[in-house]
DNA sequence: ATTCATTATCGTATATTTGCGATATAAGAT
DNA sequence: ATCTTATATCGCAAATATACGATAATGAAT
């Protein structure tokens, strides 16, 4: 049982659901908030504006990192990431391309 | 340890999340893409058109609804859904303004 | 070469999610 | 009243996610 049956959907389902996954913790979103702001590439000050500790952040920013939203190098030793601003275009385009039928039914709601 | 620090974020980084989490499996989006294909409130059929048990979709859309994407009407048998739009709205509203800073800048990146 | 500061990774505990079958529930049909 | 059909809910097992401290790794400075 709880066998993943994730793969039985098709491609860009699991593309939106993935992307949808990886802004789905408030430290995630906290963390993209503060990439958005100083556009500039940060690394531990992260840690310091956010309530976890350093390996917990640095986790969330792999996951961040592998969903592709955010780009980073590790430069030995202070890292730096910024926002992958092209992946949040073709989120936002995949994610208008699957509700498009609605603007034009938008008007009748039944419950 | 893995206490729930998620209290500890702000309230519209939290309603973020969970919007997102909401939407953070691919059986999620497919349920909101067939609401959305058909407008009208629909029940059973979706559990036809995914590859998995009633009692699964059911908690599916009991998720969605909790979290304020759909709207639902128990109707003894024959339940019915649909999207609520206004959910979504609220969700791009607060999508973008959180990061409304980025067009701005959007010029150097630099990573 | 050693130390220092910064970050990633490992190991581990706990919490949450996912999924199913079985069972309950509720309205309509017989 | 009983049966049928459609859904929800319960109970459970397995898989993932969350979080931390400890430790490794890596480049810069001494």
């Amino acid at each position: 049982m709880a066998f993943n049956k994730k793969e039985e959907f098709t491609q860009k389902e699991q593309d939106l659901s993935n992307f949808a996954k990886a802004m789905a913790h408030p430290a995630r979103i906290a963390i993209l908030k503060v990439l958005a702001q100083r556009n500039e590439c940060i690394c531990g000050e992260i840690v310091e504006l956010l309530p976890l500790a350093q390996s917990t952040v640095s986790q969330h920013l792999k996951e961040l990192k592998t969903a592709g939203l955010i780009t980073g190098t590790i430069d030995g030793p202070r890292s730096c990431y910024c926002i992958n601003w092209k992946a949040f275009e073709k989120f936002n385009t995949a994610f208008n391309s699957l509700f498009d039928n609605l603007k034009v039914k938008n008007e009748k709601a039944c419950c």
